[in-house]
DNA sequence: TATTGTTATACTCTATAACTATA
DNA sequence: TATAGTTATAGAGTATAACAATA
């Protein structure tokens, strides 16, 4: 017979009620709604057959016209290597276009297209529309709250 | 940088400085700051041969003696085809048991070992420092509030 | 009919190593 | 030597469908 794990739960913090280990990591919570943020995005981009990180790396295309492959992975923290198939996608699908550099032949210069730049603000109307949802129970005032320590969390 | 670039930079939001459209989306900080809580966590619990979902599995069955599977699968949102190889390597390293219940046959109740119990504590005590680290310029007060935000968006 | 545990499988996302061409 | 873009590949993590045993 298994012994009683009742002498291995954690003790509460102070004035805090008991709770699991993982109710008191942020972390756990940081995934919780991360993962709940995510489902949203994408069930919304799939209506513009689009996916998040595919349209992470094309804003900064809208956004910084002339930004290199290069640029924007370190940006978004993307490896170079992975970034290839989603440009081609883009791509593909007359987003953007590439133009050689022409003082440094190794770099290539990305570029929205008219058709890319109503792709990308369709998108960002969809995304906010589900952040609303998201959201729904935060004031105005806690989601900036919630925005600023999220930022002091990751960036450096 | 070009110049050519602040042509098409979206218009500030009222009273905000002028920002790019993923640092508006909460969404975007959400999953920055959960994939470098991720990063950190990854890396204490190498140490410890354990990874992230294996742990939060684990510690239901620390916390719940008795759990099953499928109870499990429910509170962490994990598909219950996911969790057999992940229960599957917790037993082989002896860090729980399972019984068969004697009132319904189709279920297993898993108990954790006491060997399971010591890893248990020691990986909580490693994510408690990498929380410490991750966390280290929010106040106490911050890391409350962030806590609470964060469940409001992800709970039902 | 519904649920538990399970197998098999496919797909996405991410990480690593190495190559080429330029600088 | 270092960087940009690329190829190939492997590993997690996750999703879906189906099955047998039991309720």
């Amino acid at each position: 017979m298994p012994e009683s794990a009742a002498k291995t739960m954690p003790k509460p913090a102070q004035g805090r009620p008991a709770e699991g280990a993982l109710e008191g990591l942020i972390g756990y919570h940081l995934r919780r709604a991360s993962l709940a943020d995510l489902a949203g995005v994408s069930a919304v981009l799939a209506g513009a057959q689009m996916r998040p990180v595919p349209l992470s790396v094309f804003t900064k295309i809208v956004e910084r016209p002339g930004i290199t492959a290069a640029e924007i992975c370190r940006e978004l923290a993307i490896q170079r290597a992975n970034i290839v198939p989603i440009l081609a996608e883009l791509e593909a699908r007359g987003f953007f276009v590439r133009e050689q550099d022409a003082k440094d032949q190794r770099v290539q210069r990305l570029y929205a297209t008219k058709a890319g730049r109503t792709m990308h603000a369709d998108c960002i109307a969809r995304i906010g529309e589900h952040e609303e949802r998201l959201l729904g129970r935060l004031t105005q005032t806690e989601r900036e709250s919630l925005r600023e320590l999220l930022e002091k969390v990751w960036r450096d």
